[in-house]
DNA sequence: CGGCGGCGAACTGCATGCAATAGAGTTGCT
DNA sequence: AGCAACTCTATTGCATGCAGTTCGCCGCCG
């Protein structure tokens, strides 16, 4: 089947491959990704992988050698913090962009819809988290695209691919923490107090409340930092120095 | 020298040269490019040049067909001010962490340099274009590297990859519009003045300032679209779609 | 005993051959 | 005549072979 890099492809096959295999840490960081046993692991040729090398390192997965091949990126605390801060930015906009370009109240029928549902289990007397993160990337993915804009949708994808920094990630490590619910009760405020700013048209309201809402993973990663065992369920962990 | 993508690489060679023909409109946008043609004409091999064709996929000047191959995206009016908006927004981030990191005077020393060069330029009873946008440039580069942010850094890379977002784009484009001088003297205004909220901490001001210095460019784009003759010498018009 | 130079091996980057597919053109059937 | 199916070709995606280079190691010299 040699046309198209369709799902089957073995382009395709290795890069999801060796993102999960960089998520997992299976290759340590600052370490040279040795090209050749890297090939038979994944099972498929040298020329794909080298493609999705190539794709991995647009991602800022991994960083080109000057002799040539690659490495794995390691993050500082700070590096995790700057992603974080910068999704809030360019949800920020896409949430300015949204109210500034939604005509309709039928265009939002889909992120109302997902803010409805996320109301629901956020009312449930012991929310199910899974299901919260799930939703939580739904209705991020909706507000993004009521942004109408290619180019902010395409910065948002390319922040997004270093894992911690995507909208669940947090959520999703700090699922033994003690103030858990009430984290989730606050994200869902803003949930709801962004759709209303998009609906009104407030745009500079809009923006401001996704950036603090992209604060609440940073005040997650601080909580998460405080407890050893949560920081292993971070998405991407082992691409973090810890800090020694 | 089959080692690093040095310079000298036949995948930086179809890179490079790849980039060239797009913005020059060679290829046609919303046409299939022919890998074999292509690879004869820019003197390297299919392999190194499928590799080129899939950085430029991912710079967002490229778009991968489900059936295989790619196609030169074109970009609507709408894009190019997007993209502008957005590397306004970009650019006051990364503004913002400068005011929000700088500690010594001395860090400033670049950005200062650069910034009394302009001054010099604009200055001048007949400025020179060309190198008012040479040293705008090396400003904004400057302007960036005092973020201190790899993320940022990236995010402004891929929006600048868009040959029309870039800052001294749209100045180039209007060398021979009547309000040239007007528009420099504003755009060197803001850059001290963004200097001078940097130097001072002012974060949130640096932010603005940077903004609505992007939206300078926009300005330009407008002016540009009135005179048929300079909306050809903006970076990668082909690519753009005139309005019917 | 430490530093330097030469040698070897392994790995990367590149070129090309092959196979499979999608699209177009054509032909036959209704 | 229109539609559909079939064939054929051009083109892409993939695999592998080859060449060049860089890094590590060992021996030699200071």
């Amino acid at each position: 089947m040699p046309r198209g890099d369709a799902a089957g492809s073995q382009t395709t096959k290795a890069t999801l491959g060796l993102r999960e295999l960089v998520f997992a840490g299976e290759l340590a960081p600052d370490e040279r990704v040795p090209e050749i046993g890297l090939a038979e692991r994944l099972g498929v040729s040298r020329t794909p992988l080298r493609l999705a090398l190539a794709t991995l390192a647009h991602e800022g997965l991994l960083r080109s050698l000057p002799g040539g091949g690659f490495v794995v990126c390691s993050f500082s605390l700070d590096d995790v913090a700057d992603a974080i801060e910068l999704r809030g930015v360019l949800e920020g906009t896409a949430a300015r962009f949204a109210a500034e370009r939604v005509e309709s109240e039928s265009e939002l029928a889909d992120l109302v819809a997902v803010t409805e549902q996320l109301d629901a289990v956020v009312g449930k007397r012991a929310p199910v988290l899974e299901r919260f993160v799930e939703l939580n990337d739904e209705y991020h993915r909706a507000l993004v695209g009521l942004a109408k804009s290619d180019a902010v949708g395409r910065a948002i994808a390319n922040v997004v691919a270093l894992p911690f920094a995507s909208p669940g990630a947090l959520l999703a490590s700090q699922a033994a923490l003690a103030r858990e619910q009430e984290v989730l009760v606050v994200a869902q405020h803003q949930h709801r107090a962004m759709l209303e700013a998009v609906r009104a048209g407030h745009g500079a309201r809009a923006e401001e409340i996704a950036r603090e809402h992209a604060r609440l993973a940073m005040l997650n990663l601080e909580l998460v930092l405080r407890s050893e065992n949560a920081l292993e369920r971070l998405p991407g962990a082992p691409l973090v120095r810890h800090a020694v």
